[in-house]
DNA sequence: AATGAATGAGGGTTCATTCAT
DNA sequence: GATGAATGAACCCTCATTCAT
């Protein structure tokens, strides 16, 4: 039973690491099913005990690297030392666009979607997932000693601008390379978080 | 020989806009160029006198409809009666939004894909426009009774946020539907130009 | 004991009653083993347990419903006073038919098959059914005051025709809608009796 | 011009004959369109050029097949010397049976499909056929020194007689051989046309 | 320049069957 | 006996691209 359920579980992430590594290195529309059961080592009809086709696992991919990134960024958070949700703010951006620097392919896969989707997409499987990245953005709101209005918003506005700007600016040099582009970015973000807050 | 160059012309032209109608009513991954030549009412080989492939003429058919979109604001513009910088911006930017509201196929099909590039693109080609929309914001700029510092990073930092927030706010109506949604984006825009004044 | 084959019954019965439920729901080609089981409530395997493939299963099928039509016509016989051969088999025939035009899709399932052979399985099979048709057919035979001739060839060359004729003139309205072409065939029928009396 | 759909035709015929080659020795199950393909000597994609699918490949075959057979019938009855309506019908369905005899893979292939369906199939298509079988019915029951009435019922049902009858027959020599069960069904046949003259 | 028949590689998907549990 | 995950051959069909006319 157990020995079952594990090789599934086995199985599903075999083709999930094997689509993912072909998505980033060959792109999406290049990447056949059949390329990514042969390199996971399953059979074809396996995919489709899994995924309904190629753009499920795709989007599942985007999710859960999305997810991934904010969470590393939250993990980093706790030793960062960054004060106030400001900061905090600045803090999770700046690590997760580093980490795109660093990735470019990633940056490229995830490209410009379902960002704050992702993000939100726990709440929506209802999954619960202790490290969850959007309770934790509710947590730095909270404990900030500024109030804030339309949390939801605040955080919708800087992804997608912070996502959207990085993505072209890193991938691009549009209309500056990223290191330059970057003070630009943070200045918006911080005059978005302070025009949340209660007056 | 005039008649043999608009005879040209106007295949093409029956190319561009039955590829168009196609793309945003079956979406470009349904669309075959069988299918546009059909519709379009010339011969499979012909297209490729004209376009490399599917997705040359849909990066062609994206760069022109981002342009009618900002020359359309730009037009408006003219009768408006919007003065200083920030009016101006929020006029054009809540022109062309409007615009997708009301053609949603149209707001799905650019999606976020090229939009400064698309801006910027005359540039590159070097096809003479003299309704050019990014001259014009060059203009605006310079007309205003403020000083700007980094008016590409300001425009660009603009178009991406707009952009890419309009089109989960009105397709998705994420995190608010877009009527909702819009004064925070205004004032957004609004600090994001206030920001980039010489102090 | 009598539990366990009491539930191997269940279960083959199950299999029967969701093909059945498929084949004339989605049509034989298009319902796959994976459907039955699905529906019956059974695993896989057990299906080959059972039967050896999709048109074993089919094959069981079509002689089934064809004894229990042809069945319940004869058990409506009894209550029906029609006297002689004559009337009787085309009592017989218009019951089985009229049962026919209320279930369009069990007469596309049997369609033209196996129509005499299905009758005459039980022979073959030797299971024994004391309500068995084709035994019924004899007894009529033998009851009538004419003596008849080639028997057999008669119930067969009937069957036939109206199975044939039936098909068309039900689904397609070809030659006529059925309730237009019944006098032909009945009249056929008749005469196709008729010739098989000693003279 | 003429070149180019002169080998448009005989792609057509070739996927055509090659089809049938294959359905009647491999059954039509059991044959895919790479093997029609394969064997005619051209490309997958250029069977979907000339036919939608297997089945429409197949039901254009059944027809063609079977007016063939009943042309065939029609043109030996010129040099028959059958005098009246009833030795004519008889002379065509004879001939028509005693080739399905000499071909029982052919017999097989039509089964019990379409037969009236293809005969009229000239009428509904409306191809102009001069050696049409369906008019030629027309013609030998005009001529005939009897009036007849109701002719379309009459012929559907001697065809649907004896296409059921004789498939069983000749193929499961059920209920007996064909040669032993022949008189019978022209017996029958005959009855029929006799019951259609008008009185 | 324009045509459109032909291509055939390649993709996605299905599904009967097996077999370890 | 019953299960159902895994298989992988098989198949259908699409479609970008070519090229003789």
């Amino acid at each position: 039973m157990g020995k079952i359920d594990d090789n599934k579980k086995k199985k599903k992430e075999a083709l999930f690491n094997t689509a993912y590594e072909l998505f980033i290195t060959k792109g999406i529309h290049s990447t056949a099913i059949s390329d990514i059961v042969e390199n996971a080592g399953v059979a074809k009809g396996t995919f489709y005990l899994y995924f309904k086709d190629k753009y499920d696992i795709k989007n599942k991919l985007v999710i859960q690297k999305t997810k991934e990134l904010f969470n590393d960024a939250g993990n980093a958070l706790y030793t960062s030392g960054a004060h106030g949700l400001e900061e905090q703010l600045i803090f999770i951006i700046d690590h997760v666009i580093n980490a795109l620097v660093e990735n470019k392919p990633l940056l490229n896969f995830i490209s410009k979607n379902l960002v704050m989707g992702a993000l939100r997409s726990t709440l929506i499987t209802g999954e619960k997932n202790d490290n969850d990245i959007y309770e934790r953005f509710q947590e730095l709101v909270a404990d900030d000693e500024y109030q804030y209005e339309d949390i939801d918003v605040m955080l919708f506005t800087i992804v997608e601008l912070a996502g959207s700007a990085a993505y072209n600016s890193i991938l691009y040099e549009e209309p500056l390379p990223f290191e330059e582009y970057k003070p630009f970015l943070y200045r918006s973000v911080r005059l978005i978080i302070k025009s949340h807050r209660a007056q």
